[in-house]
RNA sequence: GGCCAGGUAGCUCAGUUGGUAGAGCAGCGGAUUGAAAAUCCGCGUGUCGAUGGUUCGAUUCCGUCCCUGGCCA
């Protein structure tokens, strides 16, 4: 099997500035796992690599879709081998970089085969749950898929949308159709380093510094160009995305700036914590206690360099 | 200096007709299969400003003091 290497980390850990490092040294090339970079025109608010940098480290699977547009795991799974499969054919070495934990859990272990998304179902599911709320739906969930039910919280609106998508969709439960495919031998073997700060309050404050940077380098600027164009609309999932949501508020309702900054920056920190939920439960992979020093980016080198080539010159 | 209103969880506050207290937010832990930077679940001991007094018992009532804000000098 061929290699691919990982490097995974909570949001503002300095994986960009490793990933730079690595291309620099070693015959590999980036594929990006972020399911918010995917977007054009996000560029500030998304910590997207300076054009300079993507010209010297190309990042595959950045600035692929319209803001307006969604994307999903499985597509992210399906774009990212074949980008893979084109690296590894050219005789180097795939490195995943990114946050989005999902993306990885599903290029490691596989997706099971399930009916896409349909906007006109899920538009009816939505209208029904702002009628009778998202325990009714749960509750016929439970009629036609038990497992699934058990395993879904009543207020979970979107897995409960989604399960119930999937079974009207494919006449089938929803858990079933999840477990027929569930064991997928991957066709990768993955080294995964993590980079995280061994303290918190260290985490907490490199996302602060760099929220605040974004806010000098115009993020809100960004948000505001986004928001003139007139397609785009809040409970879009790229306009979910920490920060973007905050800020599009900002602008809709004029509150306080600086609230909005302190909302930005709190939500930055809770997603960073589900990111490191997911690096618990990962396995075989080496951590690097990382911080703004950047002295983790040598040790990591050194870690990977046996599995590499050296780049010429 | 005088008067008034406050001082309760990291923050904003509620409450105890006297039996040592609870919400929201933050924080922490967890879940995670076509929206995942999403969505959801769980976790609340803190000298109730300090100190005397009354009381079987005070964070709660009374006195004094300290601090904060407002008004008046």
């Amino acid at each position: 099997k061929p290699l691919a290497i990982c490097v995974m980390g909570p949001t503002a850990s300095g994986k960009t500035a490793l990933a730079v490092e690595m291309v620099r040294r070693f015959a590999c090339d980036i594929v990006s796992v972020d399911s918010a970079m995917i977007y054009r025109g996000m560029d500030i608010g998304t910590a997207k690599p300076e054009p300079e940098v993507l010209a010297r480290a190309p990042h595959r699977l950045i600035d692929i879709l319209d803001p307006a547009q969604s994307y999903s795991a499985a597509r992210f799974r399906d774009d990212a081998l074949a980008e893979m499969r084109n690296i590894t054919a050219a005789g180097r070495v795939p490195l995943l970089v990114g946050g989005t934990m999902l993306y990885f859990d599903v290029l490691q272990h596989g997706i099971s085969p399930l009916p896409g998304a349909d906007p006109k179902l899920r538009a009816e599911l939505e209208a029904r749950a702002a009628r009778e709320g998202w325990p009714a739906l749960h509750a016929e969930l439970a009629g036609l898929d038990s497992a699934a039910a058990a395993r879904i919280k009543p207020n979970d609106r979107q897995r409960i949308q989604r399960a119930l998508e999937v079974c009207y969709i494919a006449g089938r439960p929803f858990s079933e159709l999840q477990a027929a495919a569930a064991v997928e031998t991957s066709e990768y073997r993955y080294l995964k380093l993590v980079l995280a700060p061994a303290d918190r309050a260290v985490l907490h404050e490199m996302i602060e510094r760099r929220f605040r940077s974004m806010m000098q380098q115009g993020f809100l600027d960004e948000v505001r160009g986004l928001r003139a164009r007139g397609d785009l609309h809040a409970d879009m999932p790229s306009m979910r995305a920490v920060g973007y949501r905050q800020l599009w508020e900002h602008l809709e309702t004029g509150g306080s700036l600086e609230d909005a900054v302190r909302r930005g920056i709190v939500a930055t920190r809770q997603y960073a914590k589900r990111q490191l939920t997911w690096l618990r439960s990962e396995s075989d992979v080496r951590w690097f206690d990382s911080d703004a020093s950047l002295r983790f980016v040598e040790d990591a080198c050194t870690y990977a360099a046996p599995h590499l080539v050296e780049s010429p010159r």
